[in-house]
DNA sequence: AGCCAGGGTCTGC
DNA sequence: GCAGACCATGGC
């Protein structure tokens, strides 16, 4: 089910499969602040979003028609029928299980270079401390947008900071890996959104040019920005969950949807505790 | 104090 | 190809 009406500037959203807390809480995204009991604010690709979570239905604040299907119906992945995916899932029993706790996750396709920095950032690192560095990046490096709000910053500006820079963003040994990252992306060596269309083995070799970025984090950069839904990150929880849940790995009816699949099951991991 | 966090690099076999 | 030390930082 989907509906989408415009009114008084707003975009007023019903659709399945779309909880906030969930889609902005579950370690996809790190800019989601929760400003009231309803209420989530962000920047991304530059702008400024509120999201009010109405009754029953989603509300995107100050959003015209135009920038709605040209920016934040892709970006919240509107177009997809979550519902026909986790019938595909739930063939698995455990999957099933995993999909009907986290069915209101949807996948965001964020900006690639913010992305690929986040999940820089997140190695051997935890969630409320990614955050407080990428706030940090942000304020420092990052265009003024008002209200105390910056957008991520570019690549191009990165590219040309030195590690001295960074010491007062406390991302400790990462900040030579963000500078190369950002070298590599601004000099083109590494062209974020090309990725898109090559297979998923192909970019995922291609992001690991870049140094500090391995096979988890390119798989997430793959699956939060770039469209690669067969990417499948294994962090520590997912590894945890993997060995009590699926011991003889993933079933075949994931195929396809590793990526979707991996969310349910790091949501369901990490508040249940595995 | 020691362990852990959405890992990866570097070295040594 | 694979194991193990090491990497900054902060919360618990």
């Amino acid at each position: 089910m989907r509906e989408i009406t415009f009114k008084n500037n707003n975009v007023y959203i019903k659709c399945d499969n779309f909880n906030l807390d969930m889609t902005f809480d579950c370690g996809q995204a790190f800019r989601f602040k929760k400003i009231s009991d309803n209420l989530w604010q962000t920047v991304a690709y530059g702008k400024k979003l509120v999201i009010e979570d109405a009754d029953g239905f989603i509300v995107l604040r100050d959003v015209t028609e135009n920038e709605f299907y040209s920016l934040w119906e892709n970006y919240f992945d509107l177009k997809r029928d979550y519902n026909e995916i986790i019938k595909v899932l739930s063939a698995d029993k455990t999957l099933k299980i995993a999909a009907k706790y986290g069915k209101g996750i949807r996948i965001l396709n964020q900006e690639p270079f913010e992305t690929l920095c986040s999940f820089i950032i997140s190695q051997n690192n935890n969630i409320p401390r990614i955050k407080g560095i990428i706030d940090r990046l942000c304020k420092k490096y990052g265009e003024y947008l008002g209200e105390d709000l910056y957008a991520f910053p570019t690549a191009s500006v990165l590219a040309n900071l030195n590690e001295e820079d960074l010491k007062d963003i406390r991302m400790g040994f990462r900040a030579r890996y963000i500078i190369d990252a950002a070298k590599k992306v601004s000099q083109g060596e590494v062209d974020l959104n090309k990725l898109k269309f090559l297979d998923y083995k192909t970019a995922q070799n291609k992001l690991m040019t870049i140094l500090g970025v391995g096979p988890k984090v390119a798989d997430c950069t793959l699956l939060f920005s770039l469209n690669h839904f067969e990417a499948f990150p294994k962090d520590v929880w997912i590894k945890r969950a993997m060995e009590v849940l699926f011991p003889n790995g993933l079933p075949d009816c994931v195929k396809g949807y590793e990526g979707i699949a991996q969310q349910y099951i790091f949501y369901y991991a990490i508040n249940k505790k595995i």
